[in-house]
RNA sequence: CGGGGCGUAGCGCAGCCUGGUAGCGCACCUGCCUUGGGCGCAGGGGGUCGCGUGUUCAAAUCACGCCGCCCCGACCA
């Protein structure tokens, strides 16, 4: 490829409205373009680096056994109200009309579709296990786009969806994706780690995100350094405290506490450490019946240490929460606990409240909590002296940085990632709502056991730069480069020798199936080297005049700091295959 | 959804408060010059100032409405 026939269009400055490093670099580089609100046209340098990465997923998943099919982005809404998903969803689902005035939706999504298509097409669990996959435009209509092309709203995913005849045929299936997503994101050349995920309403230990480990990330990784232990926040154990309950050594005192409402102030006004203190967190639970009218609300009262962080996900698998919970209105804080929010406490209450204390604060003495009465805390109160034992002890918190990793082998350790892949072992839920059944030995119809593994194209871009750039711009891994290596003539236009060897090379390294740009624009060495840093080539071949005189090249490699020099004719070597899960090295000799 | 901010040339911005000729840098075009880190000089093209209504002799500037975009927050009392 000549550079002159390619399109490059750099910029100087980043537009305003970049803010983290990845949108303003991909902008910068000309990689992409904002057309709308979590909407980008994709430029031919960002399109190479998507179609890179394409071809790395379809070559694993295709390895693995899946296969690619395509189901259109415009989905019938019918199939969507089978599953209830059309009424469920909110406003992230794309709801449109066509002029008939019936209901469709833009995918986010394909498992209804999928399993459309499995129950008609798969029949016999002699035609089990299957994975379909496809590599398609998704639209979430996000309620805030942010970040460029890490959260569009339009971007593409590839999603796969297994269909086995029992559960144990659906954890191989999984186990396989598992496995050829390591080798996609080793392939990738990406730092990632494959953290554990919560499974939401299946059940089951069977979900695993793929994070790109960046500062920048999103989401919170909690790993222990010393074990194979990682989970993401929402699943993170936070185990009992070894160490049993200490003594009561203090009375109860009412405290006053003038307009100290948080834990951090009432620490800080009583010369406390705010591991003394506990916080309480008002919900409710509605009984419905029939018609949908509240026929009874049970207030419940979750106590955490004052530096904990509740944890909304593990409160939604308790006993009476799981099936959905509010937090309380004021009114009916003040009717059970006495007080308006501020100094709300486990002792004294009004009415009957389900206490639910995390297994740190189940384990504390001489705690500090709210007196239930306006500008006062109690000091020194004691589980069974002062308050009756919780209703219920249950891990209700975030895991903070230090906590006993689960498995017994360490401390937990926090750092941030960026989702860019997830699989998922879905059970029966599609195939049972859509009736997805096939025929298995006996003759007897069985419900599919189904898996959805999804990997975030366009999302790779982002977090790949997120993870590797520098202040001159973008480092991609090589396998998934725009361009392997930019051959940059000094005097393209103006030395015969200079284009003769510019030529030969270019010609040499196409021939190889080396993917090599020709910078023959004529631009000045200074915007030439600029344009390739920012645009993160992995490798560049300096030729000039006063090298080729000694019979020299240059090579520098993206994140070296100094050429390396090398003699003509060089000892080019082709790339490693595209079968190697490894193939990230550059294809040029860095020194001699 | 709540709060804040912004909308002036392809990009980055000034001008607006205090109404009267629309300006700067980058990019772009022409010529000369230069050629190992985004050259220099000279000349040049490009903007219904987001849209609409109103106030006024006169609106980028003031008022109102709308649209678009960005940022922060979203229940931890």
């Amino acid at each position: 490829m000549k550079a002159s026939q390619f399109f490059i269009s750099t910029l100087k400055e980043a537009p305003a409205d970049a803010e983290v490093v990845s949108h303003q670099l991909m902008m910068r580089a000309g990689m992409i373009k904002r057309l709308g609100a979590g909407i980008y046209n994709y430029m031919p340098m960002g399109l190479r680096v998507i179609r890179k990465v394409e071809a790395i997923i379809r070559d694993e998943m295709n390895r693995a056994g899946a296969v690619e099919l395509l189901m259109p982005v415009v989905q019938p809404a019918e199939l969507w109200q089978e599953t209830g998903r059309f009424e469920k969803m909110g406003p992230e689902l794309m709801r449109v009309k066509d002029r008939h005035d019936r209901d469709f939706i833009i995918q986010p999504t394909s498992e209804e579709v999928v399993t459309d298509i499995a129950r008609q097409e798969l029949r016999s669990y002699k035609q089990l296990p299957k994975n379909f996959y496809h590599i398609q435009t998704k639209f979430r209509d996000e309620r805030r786009p942010r970040f460029g092309i890490m959260r569009g709203r339009e971007f593409t995913m590839k999603d796969a969806y297994s269909f086995d005849r029992d559960a144990a045929g659906a954890a191989k299936s999984y186990e396989q994706m598992s496995a050829a997503y390591k080798r996609i994101f080793d392939r990738f050349g990406l730092t990632y780690r494959a953290v554990a995920a919560d499974t939401g309403a299946i059940g089951g230990d069977l979900s695993h995100e793929f994070q790109v480990i960046a500062q920048t990330g999103e989401d919170a990784i909690i790993y222990c350094p010393t074990s194979d232990y990682a989970a993401n926040i929402e699943l993170a154990e936070a185990v009992a405290p070894a160490t049993p309950r200490g003594p009561a050594t203090q009375a109860l005192v009412k405290t006053p506490t003038p307009g100290k409402a948080t834990c951090a102030d009432v620490a800080a006004l009583l010369g406390l450490d705010l591991t003394q203190t506990v916080k309480s967190l008002v919900l409710a639970t509605d009984e419905l019946d029939e018609r949908g009218v509240v026929v009874k609300t049970t207030v419940w009262l979750l106590l955490v240490r004052g530096d904990h962080d509740m944890n909304e996900v593990k409160v939604g698998k308790l006993e009476g929460l799981k099936n959905g919970f509010r937090f309380a209105t004021v009114p009916e804080i003040e009717a059970h606990f006495g007080c308006k929010p501020g100094y709300l406490g486990p002792i004294g209450l009004l009415q009957p409240v389900k206490i639910v204390a995390d297994r740190t604060v189940a384990q504390m003495s001489d705690f500090v909590c709210g007196a239930n009465a306006w500008d006062h805390h109690y000091t020194g109160a004691n589980w069974g002296r002062d308050l009756p034992e919780p209703d219920l002890v249950a891990d209700i918190r975030n895991v903070v940085e230090g906590d006993p990793s689960p498995d017994g082998k360490g401390v937990l350790a926090i750092e941030r990632g960026i989702e860019v892949g997830h699989v998922f072992y879905l059970g029966t839920k599609y195939s049972k709502a859509m009736n997805a059944t096939f025929l298995d030995e006996t003759g007897k119809p069985a419900l599919m056991e189904m898996g959805c593994y999804g990997i975030g194209v366009t999302r790779i871009l982002g977090a790949a730069i997120e993870q590797n750039h520098d202040a001159r711009g973008i480092i991609w891994p090589a396998s998934i480069a725009p361009f392997q290596v930019a051959i940059c003539p000094i005097g393209y236009d103006r030395s015969a020798e200079v284009k003769a060897a510019a030529d030969a090379l270019h010609a040499e390294l196409l021939a190889l199936g080396v993917d090599a740009i020709l910078d023959d624009r004529g631009e000045r060495p200074g915007a030439m080297f600029a344009d390739w840093e920012l645009i993160g080539v992995p490798q560049r071949v300096v030729l000039s005049d006063r090298g080729l005189k000694e019979g020299l090249v240059e090579v520098q490699g993206r994140r070296e700091t100094e050429a390396g020099k090398l003699a003509l004719p060089m000892p080019l070597s082709p790339p490693s295959r595209k079968s190697s899960p490894m193939a990230v090295s550059g294809v040029l000799p860095l020194s001699p």
